[in-house]
DNA sequence: GGAGAAATAT
DNA sequence: TATATTTCTC
C-alpha cells in the first residue's frame, strides 16, 4: 500500500493476532446486555435461586467502569494503572462500509451524559494499530475537504469515541504528515499528500525518532 | 458551535 | 510519551 499503512509488514505482527484475537470474541449480538437478568425470574423462584438485583444503566456504566479500570492495567503490563480505554467494537476494516457513516444508537454523546451524571471521568483513549489504522483509512477516505473530526469520528463508527479523541489524534496525525513530507522523498503517497498544502521546510535529520506499538505518526 | 493550531495538563 | 484539555483565532 504505502508507507503509513504499511507498518504491518509482511509477517505475522501484532496486528494480525489481535486481529485474529478479535475474530474470536462474540458478536455485541451474543451477549446478553447487564441491565437484562442472567436469569428469568421464573425459573430463579423455580429452583429457589434469589433473583438478581435489578441494574439500571447507571449500575451497569458504573460497572463498566470498573471493568475498564481493571482490563487496561492488563493491557498496560503491570507498568502502570492509567484509566485507558481500548475500544472493543472494531470488526475487521474491510467489511465496514464506508457508504454508511450510521448514526444509530452507538452515540458518544449519551454515555458522556452518563459520566456527567456520574460525575466520572472517561477513561483515556489508547490508539490501537487496529483503531490507527481504521482512522487512516477513513481520512483517506474522506479527503481532505471532509476530514475534520466530526465526520471522521461518524465515519469511523467506534462505540465511545468521542469528537474530542479525534481531534486530538487529527493534530497529531497531521504533525506526523507535515515531517514526513519534508522527511523523505518517497514520502509521496497519498496520504502524505492530503494535508500538505503548503511546503514543508525540511527538517534536519532526525532519524525516525523511534518507533512506537510498530507504528510511528508523531 | 466547530475546526484547527498551539500551549498546557494529566 | 500518549492523550486530553484549554485557549485562542478563524
Amino acid at each position: 500500500m504505502n508507507m503509513i499503512t504499511d507498518y504491518t509488514g509482511g509477517g505475522y505482527s501484532d496486528d494480525d493476532r489481535i486481529s485474529d484475537w478479535e475474530h474470536g470474541l462474540p458478536n455485541v449480538s451474543d451477549l446478553t446486555p447487564l441491565s437484562q437478568p442472567l436469569i428469568p425470574p421464573e425459573l430463579a423462584s423455580a429452583f429457589s435461586i434469589t433473583p438478581e438485583p435489578y441494574r439500571t444503566n447507571l449500575d451497569v456504566a458504573r460497572a463498566s467502569q470498573r471493568t475498564m479500570s481493571t482490563l487496561k492495567g492488563q493491557y498496560n503490563n503491570n507498568t502502570n494503572n492509567n484509566n485507558n480505554y481500548i475500544p472493543n467494537n472494531l470488526h475487521s476494516f474491510d467489511d465496514f462500509d464506508f457508504s454508511d457513516p450510521n448514526t444509530d444508537g452507538s452515540d458518544p454523546r449519551k454515555s458522556r451524559k452518563i459520566d456527567a451524571e456520574m460525575g466520572t471521568k472517561r477513561a483515556r483513549l489508547v490508539w490501537t494499530p487496529q483503531l490507527h489504522k481504521r482512522f487512516v483509512e477513513v481520512v483517506a477516505h474522506l479527503g481532505i475537504k471532509n476530514a475534520v473530526p466530526k465526520r471522521i469520528m461518524e465515519m469511523m463508527n467506534v462505540e465511545g469515541l468521542s469528537r474530542e479523541n479525534v481531534a486530538s489524534h487529527l493534530q497529531k496525525y497531521r504533525l506526523y504528515l507535515k515531517r514526513m513530507q519534508g522527511l523523505s522523498t518517497d514520502g509521496s503517497s497519498v496520504y502524505d499528500q492530503l494535508f500538505a498544502s503548503t511546503p514543508v521546510p525540511r527538517e534536519a535529520s532526525k532519524g525516525n525518532g523511534g518507533m512506537y506499538h510498530g507504528y510511528d505518526y508523531r
